[in-house]
RNA sequence: GCUGGUGUAGCUCAGCUGGUAGAGCAACUGAUUCGUAAUCAGUAGGUCGCCCGUUCGAGUCGGGCCACCAGCACCA
């Protein structure tokens, strides 16, 4: 006689054992409709699932995030119907829900084609109308195994196989098509309404690229029809803020064939990277950093004791000179420690603070490259610190208040911290790493912010923390990194003498705040969708004349404009001002400046806003002013 | 690197089954001198990604390569 507590607190009694669906209609016919799944005593459960004893239950609908994910993941099911009675020969494998959708990967002889998403997205839309059951059932291990070997689905046997032996498996069918699943899924087909099959990719069975290469159809499922629209306009929100799309359109830099994955950075574009770099060059000066510059090429040999050339030799671009060997350096981080090698440094120089505007170079793999978000040469905001271990902690603290002020100045307001442990592949005692693991876990901790681990994803030398920021649209980029390196000092030679004047190895910190030049200004155009904030934006005022009478007057404007510190140029083109507000609107200046004789003849300027805002005319000091704050408030 | 797709004027794109290229915008010239998102007319502009092949003839068909796009793998 189980006593059933619902999230409302109230409690329900029911004369023997009841199931989820059974619970939802004694309560009401509409929620027996829209249940989805169960949560008992906090876990996920079928409608089905049917309850012995006292329970705490809540009945899960589209409206519950769990929900969505329910729907998803039985329209990934659906999916893999449809292609199976489409496609009889396709071998089903995996098909988990992900961020806005789902995928399933199949084993199909040739590669699906657009015509083939077409029409299994109809069949999907066929079953889903069917309303066919859902039912759940349990097997175990080796009868599961031989039940998909049975059918031919060698991919799931494989699965089941390596699951452990005492398990039992649950099964989840709809029609005459069985799938292995955790679940819980939807009670009916019916239930999954609003979906759309968005494209097809290769994928590697596993994600071993050593493996085979399964087709995967990726799918987006919503609760309700506006939902999707929502998420379809949000992608094409998104290409319209493609950076590589509005890098052409505002003129800003270019690639080409000749030179795969690096930049032609043209004037504007150069003008906002020049922006960046100077407000990165007053963060050095302002916390301690001392500016350095490198060498770009640097012998072989040296690489080799660095250790990259033994774990990155394929990404690294070399050249030959007489009787040497060089690599174009893919870090700067030796360039530093040989900067800090020149001199004996004493305990009182620690911590010693190098920072780099530093070129690097990776040969990166072709399918890997992306605007200029990942490219095959970039310029780092790359600093080094070379320290005691004790002071460490003390470090990393100042270093992710640093950066989240730099985030906040180039308008980011939300991060997210992750910390990167070691990775299988690496170099250093085992208590090196335990240690700097250690002083970044509780660097986060001591600055209050809340973080995840990533298990055996630190760099080969030491662990990390990785800070990545959210952008306007909700991508979250990481760019900036605290890397501790207990090792590559020790393999270079740095030292310092200690208080007891002994010779000891530095520890070093490796450590950057925008990362990629090149990409951050990608995330930042993406971010602010090419309409730069005033103190970025590569042109800042544009001074148009009405007609050829007021030429003089809108050069000296712009003139005065420049001298004041202000990128600002005159458009005295014979053109209507209708026509010049729209172009230069489409280039997103920030401010336009109408002058005709009425201002002229004041000493006035017509200021518009981007956007359209009209703040009607002003004095150009008054214009000034108002200038020279925005800018100075980032 | 792997799977699939794409590559035609500065940009966006059209060009059916092979018969030596076309539009809009931009550019240039002229007219217009105009008040808050496109004035009118004219002119010029292309080794159709590159190489090889099939053919009397290739933007179009076949092969190879390159680059780009999506995803996967990779990312010191």
């Amino acid at each position: 006689m189980p006593n059933v507590k619902l999230p409302d607190g109230s409690v329900r009694s029911y004369p023997g054992p009841v199931t989820v669906a059974e619970i939802a209609q004694s309560i009401g016919a509409g929620l027996a409709r829209a249940a989805l799944a169960g949560k008992v005593d906090g876990r996920l459960v079928d409608t089905s699932f049917r309850l012995e004893s006292d329970a705490e239950v809540a009945i899960v609908t589209e409206r519950d995030p769990e929900g969505l994910e329910i729907l998803r993941h039985s329209t990934a099911h659906l999916l893999a119907q449809a292609v199976k009675e489409l496609f009889p020969e396709a071998q089903v494998t995996i098909g988990p829900v992900i961020e806005n959708g789902f995928y399933y990967d199949f084993s199909y002889k040739r590669p699906f084609t657009p015509e083939d998403l077409v029409a299994i997205e109809k069949r999907m839309a066929e079953i889903a109308k069917k309303d066919l059951p859902v039912e759940r059932r349990v097997m175990s291990r080796d009868e599961a195994v031989a039940f998909f070997s049975s059918i031919g689905e060698k991919y799931k046997a494989e699965i089941i196989a390596s699951i452990p032996e005492k398990e039992t498996i649950s099964l989840y069918g709809q029609g005459n098509w069985v799938d292995l699943c955790r679940g819980p899924h939807v009670p009916s087909t019916g239930k999954l309404r609003v979906f759309k099959l968005m494209r097809v990719a290769g994928a590697y069975w596993r994600g071993d690229s050593r493996n085979e290469m399964l087709q995967r159809i990726y799918g987006t499922a919503w609760a309700k029809k506006e939902e999707l629209d929502a998420h379809l306009r949000m992608l094409e929100e998104a290409e319209k803020r493609d950076h590589r799309r509005l890098g052409t359109q505002l003129d800003l830099f270019h690639m080409q064939e000749e030179a795969p994955g690096l930049v032609f950075w043209h004037p504007k574009g150069w003008t906002i990277w020049q922006q960046v770099e100077q407000h990165m060059r007053r963060v050095y000066r302002d916390n301690g950093y001392l500016e350095v510059r490198g060498p770009q090429i640097l012998e072989r040999r040296l690489w080799e004791r660095t250790g990259h050339w033994e774990n990155f030799k394929e990404s690294m671009f070399v050249t030959a000179s007489e009787n040497r060997d060089y690599a174009i350096k893919p870090m700067n981080c030796p360039g530093h420690i040989l900067i800090y090698n020149k001199g004996v440094r004493s305990y009182r120089d620690l911590p010693l603070r190098y920072g780099e505007f530093g070129s690097c170079h990776r040969n990166e793999p072709s399918g890997a490259l992306h605007g200029l978000m990942r490219v095959r040469g970039f310029t780092q905001d790359d600093g080094h610190i070379f320290c005691t271990e004790d002071q460490i902690l003390e470090e990393c603290v100042a270093f992710t208040t640093l950066l989240q002020e730099v985030y906040r100045d180039f308008g980011f307001s939300e991060i997210v911290y992750r910390v990167a442990t070691r990775p299988a592949k690496r170099i250093g005692s085992d208590e090196a790493w335990e240690k700097s693991e250690k002083a970044l876990v509780e660097a986060l901790q001591r600055s209050s912010v809340a973080f995840t681990m990533a298990a055996g994803e630190g760099a080969f030398y030491g662990p990390k923390i990785e800070y990545s920021l959210k952008d306007g649209i909700g991508r979250v980029w990481q760019c900036g990194t605290m890397q501790v390196d207990f090792s590559m000092p020790g393999r270079l030679g740095a030292e310092y003498v200690a208080a007891d004047n002994a010779r000891r190895t530095p520890v070093m910190l490796h450590r950057a705040i925008v990362g990629s030049m090149e990409r951050f200004i990608g995330i930042l155009i993406e971010h602010y969708a090419g309409a730069l904030p005033l103190w970025l934006a590569p042109e800042q005022v544009v001074v148009m004349s009405i007609t050829e009478r007021q030429a003089p007057y809108a050069k000296r404007v712009a003139a005065r404009l420049r001298e004041a510190g202000f990128r600002a140029l005159a458009d005295l083109r014979n053109e209507k001002i209708s026509y010049k507000i729209r172009e230069h609107s489409l280039q997103k200046l920030p401010y336009q400046l109408v002058v005709g004789d009425k201002e002229m003849q004041a000493g006035n300027v017509a200021v518009r806003m981007r956007g359209g805002e009209d703040l009607g005319a002003m004095s150009l000091d008054a214009f000034t002013a108002r200038l020279r704050s925005e800018a100075n408030a980032r």
